[in-house]
DNA sequence: ACCTTCGTTCGATAATCGACAAACATCGAA
DNA sequence: TTCGATGTTTGTCGATTATCGAACGAAGGT
């Protein structure tokens, strides 16, 4: 649905982890540094998640986040690239980052 | 704001009042038909206005609302119409409609 | 002046949301 | 098997949201 989609894209905190995965790499769940608790990181997660806008992959005990940009480039032609392009240049979300691999948390 | 307009555009009704004006006519308030009470729609119009998503004159006694195209367009480009291309394909807000504009409210 | 129309604003209510800490579940390592 | 790391779930809080009906204020018409 386009609207739950819109709605999981409409805060700040979803956007910059949308950014962040804009590349199409996967991410580990540890890499990412956003300014909220992890609670709330992994609810922030989860809107994603049932939107439709990511994937996430379990592997032993840590899981990998990925944009399911092709899913979306389908269902939602030109809006990806879009809302990215606005965001990028707004810079919105920028405080959403990914860690070194290594790094602790 | 990007998302502000996102929230503001992630309600079916909102969605599909901004369909109904996607044409850049401007409309008579009272000839848009929602399924809501008018003081819901009037919340509805101010969230868009808020947003910067519509502009709202005022004619005497009666007001007309209208797309604001061009600015979103500049500001946010590619965006509506990649929007208003899947909201017409979904039928996003399919319920929001407008009477002739000598119709009985 | 009075009434009507039009749209906004005001409460009220129920639902949803973003945030946190704490408890929990799972899995690998020691 | 005990421990530690990793995410999720739960409970709670305050803020926001969608909705309605009713009251309101501004114009215009009678």
């Amino acid at each position: 649905m386009l609207t739950r989609v819109l709605a999981a894209l409409s805060d700040p905190i979803r956007l910059g982890l949308v950014r962040l995965l804009a590349d199409g790499q996967e991410r580990g769940w540890g890499e990412l540094r956003a300014p909220v608790a992890k609670s709330t990181l992994s609810h922030h997660l989860k809107v994603l998640r049932d939107a439709g806008v990511t994937r996430t992959r379990q592997e032993g005990t840590r899981c990998f986040v990925q944009l399911r940009r092709t899913d979306l480039d389908n269902r939602f032609p030109q809006l990806m690239e879009a809302l990215l392009s606005v965001a990028a240049t707004d810079d919105i979300g920028g405080d959403v980052t990914a860690a070194r691999r290594d790094a602790p948390r």
